[in-house]
RNA sequence: GGCAGGGUAGCUCAGCUGGUGAGAGCACACGAUUCAUAAUCGUGGGGUCGCGGGUUCAAGUCCCGCCCCUGCUACCA
């Protein structure tokens, strides 16, 4: 129907500040587990994740390194690469601010929106921290009191979480009252500056009518009732520019301003498949940008506002997943994450087991809380002891009684089995409800370990006369075990590839396939043990 | 403070527009089985469904009040 467009999908891009850390990872292989169960239903797929490298605190982490700013970028960028890698991630390429490709497509998206008459000269003023050499919001900062308070404890201000209400306060009281928690010393200063401002006001009519005809723009949908309820309360111009940071792209024309983190990070998704030629258009509109809820109101107002200022089609749809939470600790992207070492867990039991472990758990529509003990407890049932143990139980009845090769057999009632799974696993997964899909999976797992037992294949090999019932027993097993290599091969790549050659396939097979298989004639292999239990 | 969502077995959660004895998975106990990774299958114990009122023949399921948790409340990404 859209002929050879691609289906695009994108994740946030990561801000260049730090390492990569579980709450990156987690966004990464929920979206890589997307792309995959596309790519599984014939889909072609275009899937792109990035940097964002611009901005103060990619200037200020260069400066402590001494290091330039692009030399820093090319460390951590490089540092993410490996880890997705690592993790299996199968992006087709990876975008970063500081390419010239992406600076042309910004600069682009400003001379539109400066064409619609959408971009004016403004002042912004507000409180600004000479020691950050930045303005600061009320939710990076803390008040006096607030400071004198950790002080008395002995905590000191490292621990002081920002977040404050000024709404209302004059200027000096503002200034009186408020400290930067970074430079709790220095007094703040009520600044202005001139800079860009983008006509966001205008967009408000147009946003809401959005959401009213397309809902599916924003999901899942508690994170549209939020977007709603900012639309309704009515939208400000945002400023775009900064004068004073030299580290981004400069602005078109005024090259005493560098452009401001939402024209330039949001403008990636159109860079990374070539925006402004003409060819951008096999794989825009992107199809879902994967972003943590926390950055919704960029993706689902900004950015629809840009792009219809600079009348580029909208995305399609904006997928806000939640966070992952250890011992109820944030362990978004922008905490640090610092209490779960990603390379660790990484090395704990492999890429794919933790990949699994994350989507099995966390729910891709909200929040989820992980632990160690969770990881074993979900690891020891679902992988080792219910597949791991079907998959080598099931192979090896085969090697034992048939020499190895599936032989042909007649549909048993674990077949209805096969399918009623297959259909609950597309259900999920279309909606991206990725957690019920690799439960589909872990299910049919169940139900062919409960049919073994039914069945009882070890006294069926007894009787020659039951040579047909046998058969049929481990053909059905057979199909069973390359329904769930497929199901969850877009949890589990390498470990499903794995499964599926034991099973005589080269790859895991297209879901459509799986509808009428015949894998009678395959020579299967046991191998190593896929999925070892925790030694104790 | 305002808005939104949530508080159901030890843990994670299903329970849609009110109605057969309140469920699943994991964990635990017992039984079965031997193809298999001390794995598997079956059975069972265990819950004042946040608290207090109310509507109704009937309420986790509706209404009111209260307590607690989470998110959002716009220019850090």
């Amino acid at each position: 129907m859209r002929g050879d467009k691609y289906t695009y999908l994108t994740t946030a891009i990561d801000y260049a500040n730090g390492p990569p850390h579980i709450g990156h990872a987690f966004e990464k292989i929920g979206a890589d587990a997307m792309v995959r169960y596309r790519r599984l239903k014939g889909e072609q797929v275009r899937f792109v994740i990035g940097m964002d490298e611009h901005g103060l605190k990619v200037l200020q982490s260069a400066e402590a390194a001494g290091v330039t700013p692009q030399a820093w970028a090319d460390g951590i960028a490089s540092k993410f690469e490996e880890m997705w890698r690592a993790l299996g991630i199968s992006n087709d390429d990876f975008i970063r601010t500081t390419q010239p490709r992406h600076h042309r497509a910004v600069e682009v998206m400003i001379e539109r929106m400066q064409a619609a008459d959408d971009l004016y000269r403004g002042k912004y003023e507000g409180l600004y921290c000479v020691g950050c050499e930045a303005f600061k919001t009320d939710a990076e900062l803390v008040s006096v009191a607030t400071l004198e308070a950790a002080a008395e404890a002995g905590t000191g201000a490292d621990g002081v979480a920002g977040g404050v209400h000024s709404e209302g306060l004059t200027a000096e009281e503002r200034v009186a009252r408020l400290r930067c928690p970074i430079h709790p010393s220095r007094q703040l200063v009520w600044s202005q500056e001139e800079n860009w401002f983008f006509r966001l006001s205008r967009y408000g009519e147009r946003l809401l009518k959005l959401l009213a005809e397309r809902p599916e723009f924003v999901q899942p949908e508690s994170r549209r009732n939020e977007i709603r309820r900012v639309l309704e309360g009515g939208l400000e111009d945002i400023s775009v520019s900064r004068s004073r940071l030299g580290w981004g792209v400069p602005w078109p024309g005024d090259p005493e301003h560098t452009v401001y983190v939402w024209i330039d990070a949001l403008t990636n998704y159109l860079s990374a498949v070539g925006f402004p030629d003409p060819g951008y258009g096999q794989f825009w509109p992107a199809d879902v940008h994967v972003i943590g809820k926390d950055i919704t109101r960029f993706h689902c107002i900004y950015w629809p506002a840009m792009l219809m200022s600079a009348e580029v089609e909208l995305p399609r749809t904006v997928w806000g997943h939640g966070f992952v939470t250890f011992g109820g600790a944030k362990v978004s992207k922008s905490e640090g994450g610092a209490r779960v070492d990603l390379t660790e867990l990484v090395e704990l039991r492999g890429a794919d087991a933790l990949r699994y472990f994350l989507l099995r758990e966390v729910p891709w529509n909200g929040d989820g809380e992980i632990s160690a003990q969770r990881y074993d407890e979900r690891y020891t049932s679902d992988l080792a002891n219910n597949l791991g143990n079907l998959v080598n139980r099931v192979i090896s009845m085969i090697e034992r009684y048939r020499e190895g090769v599936v032989p042909p057999g007649a549909q048993t009632a674990l077949d209805p089995e096969i399918a009623a799974a297959l259909v609950r696993y597309r259900g999920a997964m279309d909606a991206n409800l990725l957690q019920q899909g690799a439960a589909a999976a872990i299910e049919l797992g169940q139900a062919a370990n409960a049919f073994v037992g039914d069945r009882a294949p070890w006294n069926q090999a007894k009787d020659p006369a039951l040579a047909g019932e046998l058969d049929a027993t481990l053909a059905s097993l057979a199909r069973a075990l390359a329904a769930i290599a497929s199901m969850l091969f877009p949890f589990m790549p390498a470990k499903m590839t794995d499964l599926a050659s034991r099973l005589g396939l080269e790859a895991p097979l297209p879901l459509e396939s799986l509808a009428a298989l015949e894998l009678a004639g395959r020579r299967m292999h046991k191998g190593e043990v896929l999925f070892p239990r925790p030694q104790e």
